[in-house]
DNA sequence: TGGTGTTTTCCTGGTT
DNA sequence: AAACCAGGAAAACACC
């Protein structure tokens, strides 16, 4: 994703809430149910297991290490819970990854994020003492159910990361306090943040599913990764292995060739933990092409994803195609959304006759006699 | 519980 | 070369 289109995340996060379904959690805050995180950098040499459970989000890891995408992620978190407006802000003061933001003072935040700033300083310093005071042993205890679950990986190349934790004994008071800036706030959590956070403020303990709650040593060069713009400089800051090492372990990693067909769903231990995250009878959002179409109708929510080329043929087309399947996917919480994906999805909706062919005009579509709602005059159609 | 519709994921190959 | 398009295949998932 590029940095405008993450700016675009966030500028257009309050698109979401017109896609919302009942009381759905904003998509990018942390889920409710507190789970334990791991935050050890060190581990990234375990990088082929999360390759395997995806990217991580900014609550699933300190502030340290976020990514650039992280941070993009946590702002536009608070951007959304405060009502701030998001216009006020710019790319450059967005763009930084975790371990630039947590040198900023709070007199830097207030003066780059106004009123916003405080609320972020006092998030950033919850979150800092936090992870500084993680229980090592959960960490150890995830990594067992994950090999529970996946006692492949012994057999993989770099299984033996795993093999060694049965002589692992983790002792919760020799934790180390954070490397980094803002170790100094180890230590400093107050009772209130053991049980949560109130209302509005940061709540990093919590913990969505196996992938996250086991693989919490970060991955920025995952394929994955949403923040694919981070610095290639900071992999090799952040991580024991540069990002050659790293590359070739992928390499080594790779199966054979992939089967086709989406991948099986993971077995039964985690699938636990997605499980509840999931609703269970989470109620089916509007469809893709409805998505679209609301997008289009709404100009002044638009933000500059969409627009009409022929509003009476119904021609559109998509002008930042990969910010459109981001939103689609925070819609189906779905974080590895693309476009590609999206536009699959577009293309089934032919034969369907809901879209129609635009040949030889990229990123252009047109509605088709199965579809409604889009047109002038239509009801519910703003003229 | 099985069927159906829709979407997601991955793929190969072609085009712009 | 990268981004996009086309469409097959298979699977996940919601809903009935």
């Amino acid at each position: 994703m590029s940095a405008s289109n993450d700016l675009s995340s966030i500028l257009t996060d309050a698109n979401w809430t017109m896609y919302q379904i009942g009381a759905m959690e904003h998509p990018l805050a942390p889920p409710a149910t507190a789970l334990p995180v791991m935050r050890d950098p060190q581990m990234a040499n375990l990088q082929f297991a999360t390759d395997f459970l995806g990217p991580l989000k900014w609550y699933q890891s300190a502030p340290q290490f976020w990514t650039k995408q992280n941070v993009l992620e946590w702002i536009s978190y608070h951007v959304e819970e405060s009502k701030f407006d998001a216009s006020t802000l710019t790319m450059s003061s967005c763009s930084m990854d975790g371990p630039i933001l947590c040198q900023l003072s709070r007199e830097t935040l207030l003066s780059m994020f106004g009123p916003l700033g405080e609320r972020l300083y006092q998030s950033l310093q919850e979150l800092k003492a936090k992870y500084g005071m993680e229980d090592l042993n959960t960490t150890y205890d995830l990594l067992n159910i994950l090999l529970d679950d996946f006692p492949e990986f012994l057999n993989m190349p770099g299984g033996d990361d795993f093999k060694l934790l049965s002589t692992v004994i983790v002792h919760g008071e020799e934790q180390k306090s954070d490397p980094g800036v803002g170790g100094d706030m180890v230590g400093a959590l107050t009772p209130s943040s053991d049980n949560g956070y109130e209302s509005g403020s940061t709540s990093p303990d919590s913990l969505d599913s196996a992938r996250s709650r086991t693989l919490s040593f970060l991955n920025p060069s995952s394929p994955e990764y949403g923040g694919s713009d981070s610095d290639p400089e900071l992999s090799d800051l952040q991580f024991p292995l540069s990002a050659k090492e790293l590359k070739m372990e992928e390499e080594d990693l790779k199966p054979c060739k992939r089967s086709r067909g989406r991948p099986r769903k993971l077995s039964r231990g985690s699938e636990f933990f997605i499980e509840a995250k999931k609703n269970k009878h989470a109620p089916r959002g509007a469809h893709l092409w409805e998505f679209i179409r609301d997008i289009l109708i709404h100009p002044d929510q638009n933000n500059g994803l969409m627009r009409w080329e022929d509003r009476r043929e119904g021609v559109f087309k998509f002008l930042k195609s990969e910010a459109v399947a981001q939103l689609w996917g925070q819609k189906k919480k779905n974080s590895s959304m693309t476009y590609e994906k999206l536009s699959r999805a577009m293309r089934y909706y032919y034969k369907r006759e809901i879209l129609e062919r635009v040949d030889g005009r990229r990123l252009v579509y047109k509605f088709g006699k199965n579809s409604s709602g889009w047109k002038l005059g239509e009801a519910g159609v703003a003229m």
